[in-house]
DNA sequence: GAATGTATCAAGAAGATATCAAGATACGAC
DNA sequence: GTCGTATCTTGATATCTTCTTGATACATTC
């Protein structure tokens, strides 16, 4: 279920438009060997639908898929996201490079072309997608915590954590409004063999409701939930998880 | 400085930089010819100097210059600007092309190329730079770094930087405002052989702080995030890469 | 009011960071 | 080429933060 809790391991999504399964398997081979998550889609239908599920962070495009035409799926693409898309493409006219550039393309290659040219244009291209990466930043009340900059504020003001700390709020954040058990939270920041010794666990949470709440003997944001755990409170419960429906 | 919105008449400003006359003129033609304006540049001196003097909103480069390298000259350019970067080449090894990308070429055209892809091409860099604006200087309280001219200065005295230490300090004034971690600093700077050792990196920081905190031990500008980094404090605390706009 | 679970405080241990200084290397001047 | 300077690297040590643990106070439930 929480598959994105995995301490931060961060994979770059692509996905993988093309017909012909030879070349399908081809570049998946080399795309896994530079440790990008690989997704497929055979035709164009499924190209835009799987762009709106994985939200992948780069496509690469062939023209010439059976259904309908790769520049259309560009554009279909284009009316809600700015994902890089590359084309990759047999046709070399002029004219169509300049087609698929127009509709929103970001790079054109001509099959066939060089594995390593290839590599190096997608860099390129997710290069620029990474200057505009926005923030999800978790807002509860006065409470902001900005994951990618790993800064917590209280009104405005940074407070300072402890890694321990950090790492216990960014998993209470993370889960927002559930109830997160004794055990869950010890085995997810201290390991399994902490399971039995819940001292720790408090004695965290009591510094860092020091830190974060006004009165810590009466806690607006981590909810003891007796005999069962912690929560921390949610106020924006649709909101706030930018991951959709995990 | 001078914007583009100059009394209305809005001006995409290009560069162009090659050694050859008659493609000087020939590609003036056609850009003038789409309402651009154009800037030249005859060797890579010139070309860095008119990046920073010009600020245009794109440059098309040469890779063959009298004086130095092209690459080198996208290397010195991405010192301190994402300006979108095209290169237009006679050479068409790949290794050429994985080169210059790596460097910070937003794209790579071998000679002879059609007109109509070029201005696609334009079209579609110039599409990234809407969303990005960096800033040229650096300044928070009394500290400025120039990362046009290479100079650091603390309240108006030009401070004296080693080479690692500027390196180390341009990385963080790029990501103002952001947590960089240890392993991050270390590729960044001295390679990926001493992602394992720290030691360096705390030795560098501390000469650093040493040249541009006035209290070491209480610094204002770089911050120890512990356990996990360090940081340049921004003056903006919100987000920095978001279209500034002078 | 007793039993169970929870919160707080404080001190030693463990770990991470900062600093100093000496040897090694690269570079420019003569 | 040799010297002198600046820079980089490496090692040892000092300083500080954070973690862990134990004792004790508080709260809730029955």
């Amino acid at each position: 279920m929480d598959s994105t809790t995995d301490k931060g391991k961060v994979c770059v999504r692509i996905l993988l438009v093309d017909d012909e399964a030879a070349i399908l398997r081809f570049l998946k081979t080399v795309l896994d060997s530079e440790e990008f998550c690989v997704y497929k889609a055979e035709n164009g239908r499924l190209a835009i639908a799987a762009a709106a599920a994985v939200r992948p962070d780069l496509i690469l495009l062939d023209l010439g898929l059976p259904d309908m035409d790769g520049i259309e799926v560009i554009k279909r693409i284009r009316e809600w996201s700015n994902v890089p898309i590359i084309v990759l493409s047999v046709r070399e006219r002029e004219e169509d490079k300049v087609t698929a550039l127009d509709a929103g393309a970001d790079d054109y290659l001509t099959k066939p072309f060089g594995v390593g040219e290839l590599l190096a244009r997608i860099r390129a291209a997710l290069r620029h997608a990474l200057q505009q990466a926005p923030a999800p930043v978790y807002k509860i009340d006065d409470l902001e915590v900005d994951l990618i900059r790993r800064r917590v504020t209280l009104a405005g003001v940074e407070i300072q954590l402890t890694p321990t700390e950090y790492d216990l709020l960014r998993l209470l954040v993370t889960n927002a409004g559930k109830v997160l058990t004794h055990r869950q939270i010890l085995r997810q920041i201290w390991g399994a063999g902490y399971i039995e010794q819940p001292h720790v666990l408090r004695v965290n949470i009591s510094n860092l409701r020091h830190k974060i709440e006004k009165d810590s003997s009466r806690p607006r944001y981590i909810v003891t939930e007796m005999g069962v755990g912690y929560r921390l409170k949610a106020d924006f419960p649709e909101n706030v998880g930018t991951k959709a429906n995990g």
